[in-house]
DNA sequence: ACCTGAACACCGTTCAAGT
DNA sequence: ACCTGAACACCGTTCAAGT
């Protein structure tokens, strides 16, 4: 089975070939699955390339460099990881607290779903600088759910008083560092983890702490 | 100034030139120079030959491949951590709380202060496989120093019941999501941010947790 | 408008030599 | 025992052409 031209039976009936078709879609494809199967190191824009089943100098038409081609891929991480944790979010249910945990709930499983892109995104690959533009904004955006989550959880007296920014960092970290540790297979000692279990057990003691029931309140 | 050869007025008085100094340390030094400035694949074999002042084939006598040198970095990067937690621990005083949180404060005050072993060590650099003997051993033994600190917690009653490997997994989260977000730039949008305020901040709200007080425990 | 082929400087790795 | 020089296959990037 050739490699570089077996894209004709797609999923939506793709042409045969890129040559008139969305090359930077392929390219981004590519990357991520060279990316997921080898690692960071086997992205190479002459690999992509030949995936795609172009020269190697065809994707300089579409991308400035291999830093660019990366900044895509983590762009399109962002819209997925927003969307992941949106739609969590959603999906358990009405109250401000269920909001809340499902977000963390969808980051956790936007990283184990979408590994390739959650290194691209926080790997520093890109070297870039300045910072690609929309970049920045895109990462900022799934922060900014969390932060808009903690108010609505302070207003309905489910979170402690205090800077909902603050609070929102002690999250992101709990639900990033779980994420991080998955991706990187630093929980594999006794097999792959049940990474659902994981991400229900972290944002349950996220919020409820590691300390022991006090006798009196406040 | 020439570069290769500025290697004189070292710190501890070295000689002049690792031809028959200590070739594997100047190695490591290299890549963590080039790595620190100029990012992960700024890191060549032969870049950080050429630091070391010897040709591009000299490393081959002291590392298999260039994953041999990345892991000499690691697992160097382990140590460091394991140091650095225990130090802090203890240095927190003698409780188990603060012994606990001193071990959080110490993981992260490393990461923000060897940023490119923290890469190295969980950026999946190495390709490795199998992984490289002692590499999985020399990061379980920072978890460990977690799990026992958890269960002096345990036994104090200041920390609440339960499956202490699973409770250090929800620390181990914190501080390394923490530790992953300062190290990648993430949470530089209003400068650079006080490492140590938020180590403290994030090291509270694991141990408190984000829930708002209720009336009665348990 | 988009792609190719050839070119240049660079990298990982090997290997026959050198001292 | 340790290092060098030359070599090979590969990569990022550019550029003059091709259709």
């Amino acid at each position: 089975v050739s490699r570089a031209r077996a894209r004709r039976g797609g999923a939506r009936g793709g042409r045969v070939g890129y040559h008139h078709g969305d090359l930077p879609r392929a390219l981004v494809d590519a990357a991520l699955e060279l990316i997921g199967r080898h690692g960071v190191r086997a992205l190479t824009l002459r690999a992509a390339a030949r995936r795609a089943g172009v020269s190697q100098a065809a994707p300089y038409r579409h991308f400035a460099d291999k830093d660019a081609l990366l900044a895509a891929v983590a762009e399109e991480g962002f819209r997925l990881l927003t969307a992941a944790m949106r739609e969590t979010a959603q999906a358990d249910g009405g109250d401000p607290l269920s909001r809340f945990r499902g977000l963390g709930l969808g980051y956790v499983s936007f990283a184990a779903g979408h590994p390739a892109h959650f290194r691209v995104m926080f790997g520093r690959e890109i070297v870039e600088r300045p910072p690609h533009p929309g970049l920045q904004a895109a990462g900022g955006a799934a922060f900014e759910l969390l932060v808009d989550a903690i108010r609505d959880c302070q207003q309905a007296g489910i979170v402690r008083p205090g800077d909902p920014v603050a609070l929102a960092v002690s999250a992101w970290s709990a639900v990033h560092g779980l994420s991080a540790l998955v991706v990187d297979g630093q929980l594999d000692r006794d097999g792959p983890p049940d990474v659902a279990a994981l991400a229900h057990a972290v944002t349950a003691d996220l919020f409820l702490g590691l300390a022991a029931p006090r006798p009196a309140a406040g």
